[in-house]
DNA sequence: TATAATTTAATTGTATTCAATTTAATTTGA
DNA sequence: TCAAATTAAATTGAATACAATTAAATTATA
Protein backbone atom coordinates (compact mmCIF):
# COMPACT_ATOMS: atom_id res chain seq x y z
CA UNK A 1 0.00 0.00 0.00
CA UNK A 2 1.97 3.11 -1.40
CA UNK A 3 1.19 6.11 0.91
CA UNK A 4 -0.20 9.13 -0.86
CA UNK A 5 2.35 12.27 -0.45
CA UNK A 6 0.37 14.40 -3.37
CA UNK A 7 -0.35 16.87 -0.78
CA UNK A 8 3.53 17.68 -0.65
CA UNK A 9 3.54 18.65 -3.86
CA UNK A 10 4.04 22.15 -4.49
CA UNK A 11 0.96 22.61 -7.13
CA UNK A 12 -1.28 21.24 -4.11
CA UNK A 13 -0.20 24.34 -2.16
CA UNK A 14 -2.14 27.64 -1.63
CA UNK A 15 0.70 29.09 0.05
CA UNK A 16 3.43 28.96 -2.75
CA UNK A 17 1.79 30.84 -5.61
CA UNK A 18 1.05 33.37 -3.28
CA UNK A 19 4.49 33.54 -2.22
CA UNK A 20 5.80 33.06 -5.66
CA UNK A 21 3.30 35.76 -7.11
CA UNK A 22 3.93 38.37 -4.49
CA UNK A 23 7.61 38.35 -5.18
CA UNK A 24 7.11 38.49 -9.28
CA UNK A 25 4.53 41.34 -9.25
CA UNK A 26 7.37 43.39 -6.95
CA UNK A 27 9.91 42.47 -9.46
CA UNK A 28 7.57 44.53 -11.72
CA UNK A 29 7.90 47.14 -9.63
CA UNK A 30 11.50 47.62 -9.25
CA UNK A 31 12.05 49.69 -12.12
CA UNK A 32 9.29 51.45 -11.91
CA UNK A 33 10.77 52.63 -8.09
CA UNK A 34 13.91 52.93 -9.32
CA UNK A 35 12.96 56.39 -10.88
CA UNK A 36 11.55 56.87 -6.88
CA UNK A 37 14.75 56.09 -5.17
CA UNK A 38 12.20 53.47 -3.52
CA UNK A 39 12.32 49.64 -2.37
CA UNK A 40 9.06 47.96 -2.86
CA UNK A 41 8.99 47.95 1.39
CA UNK A 42 10.19 51.75 1.12
CA UNK A 43 6.83 52.94 -1.27
CA UNK A 44 4.15 50.83 1.22
CA UNK A 45 6.32 52.93 3.60
CA UNK A 46 5.95 56.11 1.86
CA UNK A 47 2.06 55.54 0.76
CA UNK A 48 1.40 55.29 4.60
CA UNK A 49 2.94 58.34 4.89
CA UNK A 50 1.24 59.69 2.11
CA UNK A 51 -1.80 59.41 4.01
CA UNK A 52 -1.45 59.78 7.55
CA UNK A 53 1.68 62.42 7.28
CA UNK A 54 2.52 61.28 10.94
CA UNK A 55 2.75 57.62 12.59
CA UNK A 56 4.47 55.94 15.16
CA UNK A 57 6.95 52.34 14.78
CA UNK A 58 3.77 50.37 16.16
CA UNK A 59 0.62 51.71 14.12
CA UNK A 60 2.98 51.44 11.18
CA UNK A 61 4.06 48.12 11.51
CA UNK A 62 0.22 47.15 12.37
CA UNK A 63 -0.80 48.46 8.67
CA UNK A 64 2.21 46.66 7.08
CA UNK A 65 2.41 43.91 9.05
CA UNK A 66 6.08 44.47 9.94
CA UNK A 67 7.82 44.83 12.93
CA UNK A 68 10.60 47.31 14.46
CA UNK A 69 13.37 44.54 12.80
CA UNK A 70 12.45 45.14 9.81
CA UNK A 71 10.97 49.23 9.82
CA UNK A 72 13.92 50.66 11.84
CA UNK A 73 16.38 50.09 9.44
CA UNK A 74 14.28 51.25 6.29
CA UNK A 75 13.09 54.54 7.94
CA UNK A 76 16.49 55.41 8.82
CA UNK A 77 17.11 54.48 5.53
CA UNK A 78 13.97 56.91 4.00
CA UNK A 79 15.45 59.59 6.68
CA UNK A 80 18.65 59.76 5.14
CA UNK A 81 17.21 60.26 1.73
CA UNK A 82 15.27 63.18 3.09
CA UNK A 83 11.54 61.54 2.86
CA UNK A 84 10.60 61.25 6.34
CA UNK A 85 11.63 62.58 9.87
CA UNK A 86 12.21 60.74 13.44
CA UNK A 87 11.39 62.12 16.69
CA UNK A 88 10.49 60.75 20.17
CA UNK A 89 6.49 61.76 21.16
CA UNK A 90 6.82 64.23 23.94
CA UNK A 91 4.13 62.10 25.93
CA UNK A 92 5.85 59.18 25.85
CA UNK A 93 9.60 58.47 25.54
CA UNK A 94 8.91 55.19 23.91
CA UNK A 95 7.20 55.89 20.88
CA UNK A 96 8.34 56.96 17.83
CA UNK A 97 6.79 59.33 15.61
CA UNK A 98 7.38 59.53 11.91
CA UNK A 99 6.28 62.22 9.80
CA UNK A 100 6.30 62.75 6.41
CA UNK A 101 8.95 65.52 5.28
CA UNK A 102 8.35 68.12 2.19
CA UNK A 103 10.69 66.21 0.24
CA UNK A 104 8.41 63.29 1.10
CA UNK A 105 5.25 64.86 -0.03
CA UNK A 106 6.49 66.15 -3.51
CA UNK A 107 7.69 61.96 -3.78
CA UNK A 108 4.29 61.64 -4.31
CA UNK A 109 3.68 63.72 -7.56
CA UNK A 110 6.20 61.04 -9.45
CA UNK A 111 4.62 58.52 -7.50
CA UNK A 112 1.21 58.89 -8.80
CA UNK A 113 2.07 57.20 -11.73
CA UNK A 114 3.41 54.05 -10.42
CA UNK A 115 -0.02 52.85 -10.14
CA UNK A 116 -1.38 53.00 -13.27
CA UNK A 117 2.12 51.82 -15.04
CA UNK A 118 1.28 48.75 -12.94
CA UNK A 119 -2.55 48.39 -14.31
CA UNK A 120 -0.97 47.34 -17.21
CA UNK A 121 0.89 44.13 -15.82
CA UNK A 122 -1.55 41.99 -13.94
CA UNK A 123 -3.39 40.97 -16.59
CA UNK A 124 -7.17 40.12 -14.96
CA UNK A 125 -10.27 41.57 -15.29
CA UNK A 126 -11.74 43.62 -12.99
CA UNK A 127 -14.17 40.95 -11.56
CA UNK A 128 -11.29 38.50 -11.25
CA UNK A 129 -9.10 41.35 -9.59
CA UNK A 130 -12.09 42.21 -7.08
CA UNK A 131 -12.16 38.27 -6.13
CA UNK A 132 -8.65 38.13 -5.82
CA UNK A 133 -8.74 41.26 -3.69
CA UNK A 134 -11.60 40.44 -1.23
CA UNK A 135 -10.07 36.81 -0.87
CA UNK A 136 -6.82 37.88 0.17
CA UNK A 137 -8.22 40.36 2.49
CA UNK A 138 -10.09 37.26 3.75
CA UNK A 139 -6.73 35.14 4.35
CA UNK A 140 -5.17 38.41 6.26
CA UNK A 141 -8.21 38.92 8.44
CA UNK A 142 -8.82 35.02 9.36
CA UNK A 143 -5.85 33.68 9.42
CA UNK A 144 -4.79 32.36 13.08
CA UNK B 1 -9.13 71.39 -8.62
CA UNK B 2 -7.66 68.58 -6.39
CA UNK B 3 -5.80 65.79 -7.95
CA UNK B 4 -7.39 62.49 -6.74
CA UNK B 5 -4.23 60.19 -5.39
CA UNK B 6 -6.94 57.43 -4.26
CA UNK B 7 -4.61 54.99 -6.28
CA UNK B 8 -1.75 55.30 -4.14
CA UNK B 9 -3.54 54.32 -0.99
CA UNK B 10 -2.56 50.69 0.57
CA UNK B 11 -6.46 49.32 -0.29
CA UNK B 12 -6.23 50.32 -3.52
CA UNK B 13 -3.40 47.87 -4.84
CA UNK B 14 -3.80 44.39 -5.15
CA UNK B 15 0.00 44.00 -4.72
CA UNK B 16 0.19 44.88 -0.60
CA UNK B 17 -2.35 42.47 0.30
CA UNK B 18 -0.39 39.49 -1.67
CA UNK B 19 2.70 40.41 -0.34
CA UNK B 20 1.10 40.57 3.28
CA UNK B 21 -0.73 37.45 2.95
CA UNK B 22 2.13 35.28 1.52
CA UNK B 23 4.45 36.44 4.79
CA UNK B 24 1.62 36.15 7.29
CA UNK B 25 0.81 32.49 5.65
CA UNK B 26 4.84 31.32 5.38
CA UNK B 27 5.13 32.46 9.38
CA UNK B 28 2.55 30.35 10.34
CA UNK B 29 4.45 27.63 8.60
CA UNK B 30 7.60 28.49 10.87
CA UNK B 31 6.33 26.68 13.94
CA UNK B 32 5.80 23.18 12.20
CA UNK B 33 8.88 23.77 9.74
CA UNK B 34 11.20 23.96 12.80
CA UNK B 35 10.81 20.58 13.78
CA UNK B 36 11.77 19.53 10.18
CA UNK B 37 14.64 22.08 10.79
CA UNK B 38 13.92 23.99 7.67
CA UNK B 39 13.00 27.65 6.63
CA UNK B 40 10.20 27.72 4.46
CA UNK B 41 12.26 28.58 1.07
CA UNK B 42 14.33 25.66 2.18
CA UNK B 43 10.98 23.35 2.56
CA UNK B 44 9.47 24.78 -0.75
CA UNK B 45 12.78 23.55 -2.17
CA UNK B 46 12.70 20.45 -0.32
CA UNK B 47 9.08 19.74 -1.73
CA UNK B 48 10.76 19.84 -5.15
CA UNK B 49 13.49 17.32 -4.29
CA UNK B 50 10.79 14.68 -3.09
CA UNK B 51 8.87 15.07 -6.11
CA UNK B 52 11.95 14.64 -8.64
CA UNK B 53 14.89 13.09 -6.69
CA UNK B 54 17.37 15.06 -8.80
CA UNK B 55 17.93 18.83 -10.53
CA UNK B 56 19.97 21.17 -11.53
CA UNK B 57 20.16 24.84 -10.37
CA UNK B 58 18.69 26.84 -12.95
CA UNK B 59 15.66 24.11 -13.54
CA UNK B 60 14.85 24.08 -9.16
CA UNK B 61 14.58 28.20 -10.16
CA UNK B 62 12.07 27.86 -13.01
CA UNK B 63 10.18 25.67 -10.64
CA UNK B 64 10.43 28.14 -7.35
CA UNK B 65 10.77 31.87 -9.40
CA UNK B 66 14.69 32.16 -7.35
CA UNK B 67 17.69 32.95 -9.20
CA UNK B 68 21.11 31.33 -8.30
CA UNK B 69 21.84 34.25 -5.66
CA UNK B 70 19.00 32.60 -3.43
CA UNK B 71 19.42 29.49 -3.93
CA UNK B 72 23.28 28.70 -4.14
CA UNK B 73 23.29 29.84 -0.50
CA UNK B 74 20.51 27.44 0.56
CA UNK B 75 21.59 24.35 -0.92
CA UNK B 76 24.90 24.20 0.49
CA UNK B 77 23.03 24.87 3.77
CA UNK B 78 20.49 21.96 2.85
CA UNK B 79 23.72 20.25 1.89
CA UNK B 80 25.25 21.06 5.42
CA UNK B 81 22.47 19.22 7.42
CA UNK B 82 22.24 16.35 4.59
CA UNK B 83 19.19 16.14 3.07
CA UNK B 84 20.68 16.80 -0.47
CA UNK B 85 23.85 16.78 -2.37
CA UNK B 86 25.31 18.66 -4.75
CA UNK B 87 27.52 18.14 -7.68
CA UNK B 88 28.70 19.00 -11.12
CA UNK B 89 27.33 17.46 -14.20
CA UNK B 90 29.53 14.67 -16.16
CA UNK B 91 28.12 15.70 -19.59
CA UNK B 92 28.29 19.87 -18.67
CA UNK B 93 31.00 21.13 -16.11
CA UNK B 94 28.54 24.30 -16.01
CA UNK B 95 25.33 22.56 -14.58
CA UNK B 96 25.11 21.51 -10.78
CA UNK B 97 22.94 18.92 -9.67
CA UNK B 98 20.98 18.46 -6.43
CA UNK B 99 20.25 14.92 -5.65
CA UNK B 100 18.26 13.65 -2.32
CA UNK B 101 20.04 12.02 0.13
CA UNK B 102 18.39 8.84 2.09
CA UNK B 103 18.15 11.66 5.15
CA UNK B 104 16.30 13.89 2.75
CA UNK B 105 13.77 11.21 1.62
CA UNK B 106 13.40 10.02 5.36
CA UNK B 107 12.29 13.60 6.35
CA UNK B 108 9.10 13.28 3.70
CA UNK B 109 7.82 11.32 6.34
CA UNK B 110 8.24 13.96 8.96
CA UNK B 111 6.94 16.55 6.50
CA UNK B 112 3.89 15.06 5.68
CA UNK B 113 2.22 16.28 8.58
CA UNK B 114 2.58 20.14 7.31
CA UNK B 115 -0.13 20.70 5.16
CA UNK B 116 -2.56 18.80 7.34
CA UNK B 117 -1.38 20.75 10.11
CA UNK B 118 -1.73 24.28 7.71
CA UNK B 119 -5.36 23.18 6.52
CA UNK B 120 -6.37 24.47 9.62
CA UNK B 121 -4.95 27.90 9.57
CA UNK B 122 -6.47 29.08 6.34
CA UNK B 123 -9.97 29.77 6.71
CA UNK B 124 -11.33 29.59 3.45
CA UNK B 125 -14.01 26.92 1.48
CA UNK B 126 -13.25 24.39 -0.84
CA UNK B 127 -14.40 26.78 -3.49
CA UNK B 128 -12.79 30.13 -2.19
CA UNK B 129 -9.28 28.07 -2.27
CA UNK B 130 -9.76 27.18 -5.81
CA UNK B 131 -10.75 30.16 -7.09
CA UNK B 132 -7.57 32.09 -5.24
CA UNK B 133 -5.55 28.88 -6.37
CA UNK B 134 -6.59 29.50 -10.03
CA UNK B 135 -6.42 33.31 -9.77
CA UNK B 136 -2.95 33.11 -8.22
CA UNK B 137 -1.61 31.12 -11.25
CA UNK B 138 -3.30 33.42 -13.64
CA UNK B 139 -1.36 36.30 -12.16
CA UNK B 140 1.74 33.79 -12.48
CA UNK B 141 0.97 32.99 -16.13
CA UNK B 142 0.49 36.14 -17.49
CA UNK B 143 2.35 38.59 -16.02
CA UNK B 144 4.46 40.54 -18.36
C1' DT C 1 39.34 25.87 -35.90
C1' DA C 2 39.70 29.95 -33.25
C1' DT C 3 37.11 33.56 -31.53
C1' DA C 4 32.73 35.45 -30.16
C1' DA C 5 28.50 34.73 -28.01
C1' DT C 6 25.89 32.29 -24.82
C1' DT C 7 24.91 29.72 -20.77
C1' DT C 8 25.23 28.18 -15.85
C1' DA C 9 26.50 29.00 -11.16
C1' DA C 10 28.75 31.56 -7.96
C1' DT C 11 29.80 35.91 -5.91
C1' DT C 12 29.02 40.64 -4.23
C1' DG C 13 26.44 44.16 -2.15
C1' DT C 14 22.13 46.16 -0.56
C1' DA C 15 17.83 45.59 1.58
C1' DT C 16 14.62 43.10 3.71
C1' DT C 17 12.27 39.67 7.12
C1' DC C 18 11.70 37.83 11.43
C1' DA C 19 12.64 35.46 16.01
C1' DA C 20 14.72 36.50 20.09
C1' DT C 21 16.84 39.58 23.16
C1' DT C 22 17.83 44.07 25.15
C1' DT C 23 17.02 48.75 26.71
C1' DA C 24 14.42 52.39 28.25
C1' DA C 25 10.06 54.33 29.56
C1' DT C 26 5.62 53.87 31.46
C1' DT C 27 1.98 51.67 34.00
C1' DT C 28 0.27 48.55 37.60
C1' DG C 29 -0.59 47.00 41.97
C1' DA C 30 0.87 45.37 46.55
C1' DT D 1 5.38 54.75 46.76
C1' DC D 2 8.16 51.62 44.56
C1' DA D 3 9.16 47.18 42.73
C1' DA D 4 7.10 44.24 39.13
C1' DA D 5 4.98 43.91 34.84
C1' DT D 6 4.21 45.77 30.49
C1' DT D 7 5.15 48.28 26.37
C1' DA D 8 7.80 50.40 22.34
C1' DA D 9 11.86 50.47 19.65
C1' DA D 10 16.22 49.05 18.79
C1' DT D 11 19.55 45.48 18.29
C1' DT D 12 21.39 40.95 16.94
C1' DG D 13 21.87 37.08 14.08
C1' DA D 14 20.36 33.91 10.49
C1' DA D 15 18.28 33.43 6.09
C1' DT D 16 16.39 35.11 2.26
C1' DA D 17 15.76 38.03 -2.22
C1' DC D 18 17.55 40.06 -6.10
C1' DA D 19 20.30 43.13 -9.34
C1' DA D 20 24.66 43.17 -11.20
C1' DT D 21 28.97 41.20 -12.05
C1' DT D 22 32.27 37.43 -12.61
C1' DA D 23 34.17 32.99 -13.90
C1' DA D 24 34.12 28.87 -16.23
C1' DA D 25 32.29 25.88 -19.69
C1' DT D 26 29.96 25.16 -23.91
C1' DT D 27 28.08 26.40 -28.36
C1' DA D 28 27.87 29.01 -32.54
C1' DT D 29 29.87 30.96 -36.40
C1' DA D 30 32.97 33.41 -39.35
Amino acid sequence: MEKNYDALKLESQICFPLYAASREIIKKYTPLLNDLDLTYTQYVAMMVMWEVKEINVKDLGNKLYLDSGTLTPLLKNLESKGYVSRHRSKEDERVLLVSITEKGEALKEKAINVPYSMMGCVKLSKDEAATLYSLLYKVLAELN
